[in-house]
DNA sequence: TTGAAAGCGCTAACAA
DNA sequence: TTGTTAGCGCTTTCAA
């Protein structure tokens, strides 16, 4: 039995017969051998290694990190994963991936300055998720976060609602685009002169204390939140100070996280298409790899609503004039 | 100029002028070279890896993988990451640790019975975290969750509480050993009669609707709360119903989650000692590694009280009697 | 269908 | 201090 026709065997390679083919996987089996990764990619010069930086303390990452597996799962490609931390910046955790000779890099939310990633670019593919980076040599793949609060908006603006506000996310990725888009829907809806924006943030108790203020005077009947769990916060005041929803007041999150779902919860969101995303970020860096389709680019991914029980038709305050 | 020269230096070992260092070095730099991982693994009989299967959904295992991090950059070992998904399992994510030749498996609250898990100690030394196993040949470091909700009581009773509740986690991990802790210490304190436990969850909700319950007759003085979502929920019913915190009611969470420590916040929680069990856990690993300490056990680490914003005096609603 | 032999990029032992 | 050589466990080519 020699090594080269074990190699075939356990890479499913053709060329053994099917006898073989059995009494090696049952002698590997006893012997629980399982071939070495290291040798593997060292002899071949392909490493089919994608590697992914991701940060330990975003929940969204994960995500994000889940639809990445199934991706390269799919394109025959595996993952190295390589975590920043408090103590672990983006420079270390690149460098791992680096050593590990990824044959990609795929960065979630970058924080590290342009020029750092341009350098990287030069050695292997660069895309980077969930930040606008312009760079001519960087791949991007982001959700279009003006559209998904046009959506929210018309979606509202559908079920008769006029006043509604928006509670934004301060200087938190995607705020300030999340807020461009809501202006410009209002505006397109002939609305301007209803627009409130009041300034939130990414937390629970960001939410509630923007919801407070808003409950001063003249309330909206809707409102779209940065986050959903800013909009969590939001649902708890609103709730607390007797209001029905969404009979008296509707409200949309965005990010459709885990949360969003629960049947408590129950909350209209705009969702990012993670499956997308990932999905385009997996094929990208291939191409890329592959150098079929080598100049870099920008990938907008549309967001979509998820209509659940947080909204519903504006309430007859005043009616129609 | 030698491969093996270049190896030298590059491994910073001794045995090369201070002289062709320099050269070394700056070569590399001008081609870009970085030493190839696989090669250099595949050749040293050791790989110094350690393989670290965490679940992408659970915020607190990101607190974890830092500490890991931290841990095996201190002993000199590097961390293999393999995430479990919705669609990724531990077998897979294990397997393919496995195939990276990590020379010990950290794995953080694994589902798979413990059978399998024994059958992979046989390879190599397992270390469990956050998760209660029981077998002879599988290393378990956690928390002393009991221990965890002691401390809460007797803070809660040294500020003068008596009549304290629990909000509890059902079926989630740990939330049995908490229960029981809370029901101890009040035992200790004499005070049987005043206990309380409401069925809660894991969820802001949840800890929101458990409030709910709580504030139906004679509210206590006190809750403690499975964790610090679910108190978070309970804050949130509390304050909208007018109570004043701490004046009037005193909340302690568990975990010491980030959110926990927000200005806005401000919870008193107990903090599950995430450094001590990652140094702990890696430690141990490595020690099964060396063989220096062979034989597995179960190390159970203390938690430790941070009292915030949301505990103090009890109000004086009855006079001691 | 199977086996023999070369070599991936590195490290370790030894020789110069 | 430097260079030479062998070989880690695999894949690949080519011959049997």
């Amino acid at each position: 039995m020699s090594t080269a026709l074990v190699s075939i065997v356990m890479r499913q390679a053709p060329g053994a017969s099917a006898a073989t083919r059995q009494r090696v996987i049952t002698a590997a089996e006893e012997l629980g051998y399982r071939p070495d990764n290291r040798a593997r990619l060292l002899r071949s010069s392909r490493s089919r290694l994608l590697g992914v930086v991701f940060g330990v303390e975003h929940a969204f990452h994960g995500d994000l990190v889940s639809g990445l597996y199934a991706a390269a799962d799919d394109a025959g490609y595996e993952l190295a994963l390589s975590a920043t931390t408090p103590g672990r910046d983006e420079r270390r955790a690149v460098g791992t991936l680096l050593q590990d000779r990824c044959e990609a890099l795929i960065l979630l939310g970058p924080q590290t300055p342009t020029g750092y990633l341009a350098e990287l670019a030069q050695r292997q593919p660069v895309v980077v998720l969930a930040r606008a980076v312009r760079h001519s040599s960087i791949d991007v793949v982001r959700t279009a976060d003006a559209d998904g609060l046009r959506q929210a908006v018309d979606h509202l603006v559908s079920l008769g609602h006029r006043r509604i506000a928006h509670i934004d996310g301060g200087r938190a990725p995607g705020a300030a685009e999340r807020r461009r888009g809501y202006r410009t829907a209002l505006r397109r809806h002939g609305l301007d002169a209803e627009a409130r924006i009041v300034p939130g943030g990414l937390t629970e108790e960001d939410g509630a204390a923007a919801a407070r203020r808003l409950l001063g005077r003249q309330p909206p009947t809707a409102v779209t939140v940065f986050n959903d769990r800013a909009a969590l916060g939001v649902l708890d005041i609103l709730r607390g100070s007797g209001l029905s929803i969404p009979a008296d007041i509707s409200v949309v999150g965005y990010d459709d996280s885990r949360i969003a779902g629960l049947s408590n919860v129950n909350l209209t969101t705009v969702a990012q298409d993670t499956d997308q995303i990932t999905a385009l970020a997996v094929a990208r860096a291939i191409d890329r790899i592959d150098g079929t389709n080598p100049t870099p680019r920008e990938l907008i991914v549309p967001p979509h609503l998820v209509i659940r029980g947080t909204s519903g038709r504006a309430p007859d305050i005043e009616p129609v004039s």
